[in-house]
DNA sequence: ATGGCTTTCAAAGAAAGA
């Protein structure tokens, strides 16, 4: 049984407390972290160490920034996507062992894109293209991947309060949703629906307007996982329990289990 | 409603997030 989680923190400078105190509770066998906002220097590896985990870090000052916390040592790491130059350090991924095969683990903070207009639009295109190339390469070599992190990307009406209203806004537009399907295309299934899920399920609620109290939130932190993985996984679930602690990450962790692994 | 709230950088308020 391995247990892979991802949570977009936030600042991990503001949250590592949080963090710690979540893998406590919650002892993962890898964590997947996005925005955490500090330089590689900056990076807090003897707590996470001292908590049981190794690291494997790709920073980043100020914005952006990722990593994955494990048990087992990660090993063939690669930081951003091959073929894809990038200033911002958005993707790192991993192999994990187990005593019976090992993982492709691939952690990513997608771009949020603003609104469909803009030219941080046509960044968010570009770099979900780039991610896709990569992607196929890395099926082609790991027969078991696994895709997690913030996809700033709602899949259907169901991961958003509000369809309607905001139909072919940022997270919720036509070509967003058509990259998340070609990544599906590749051989990839959303985890989270391939179980029976609370209506109304969120990963996100605006800091704004108590959306946390009233539900206005969307789904866009997703587990996707390659068919060698599909039969394999005997739980996916959102952890919202984080999102009431004091000073929370405006995203919560989702759990995903994977069973004879 | 060009908002709201949070974080960073840096020292006031802009930028970015989603």
């Amino acid at each position: 049984m391995m247990k892979i989680a991802t949570w977009n923190v936030n600042s991990l400078t503001v949250r590592l407390p949080q963090v710690l105190d979540w893998l406590a509770a919650n002892p993962v066998d890898a964590l997947c972290l996005q925005e955490l906002k500090l330089t590689d220097e900056k990076f807090p590896f003897k707590e996470i160490e001292a908590a049981g985990y190794h690291s494997a870090v790709f920073g980043q000052k100020t914005y952006n920034g990722v990593a994955i916390l494990s048990r087992t040592a990660p090993r063939d790491v690669v930081k951003n996507i091959t073929g894809f130059a990038d200033e911002q350090s958005r993707v790192i991924t991993v192999t994990l062992d187990s005593p019976v095969g090992e993982v492709r683990l691939v952690n990513g903070y997608f771009v949020n894109g603003q609104a469909p207009d803009s030219e941080k639009f046509e960044y968010k295109m570009r770099w979900l293209e780039g991610l896709q190339n990569a992607l196929r390469d890395e099926l082609a070599n790991h027969a078991q991947l696994v895709l997690v992190g913030d996809f700033n990307i709602t899949v259907d009406d169901r991961d958003t309060y509000d369809a309607e209203g905001l139909r072919e806004t940022i997270h919720h537009t036509s070509a967003e949703r058509a990259h998340f399907q070609a990544l599906i295309e590749l051989g990839l299934t959303d985890a989270f629906r391939l179980f029976e899920q609370p209506e109304k399920s969120y990963s996100w609620w605006d800091y704004r307007e108590f959306a946390f109290r009233r539900n206005r939130g969307l789904r866009i932190d997703h587990v996707l996982v390659s068919q060698a993985l599909k039969e394999k996984v005997s739980s996916c679930v959102i952890d919202k329990l984080p999102r009431k602690n004091e000073r929370p990450s405006d995203h919560v962790p989702v759990i995903v289990e994977l069973a004879g692994i």
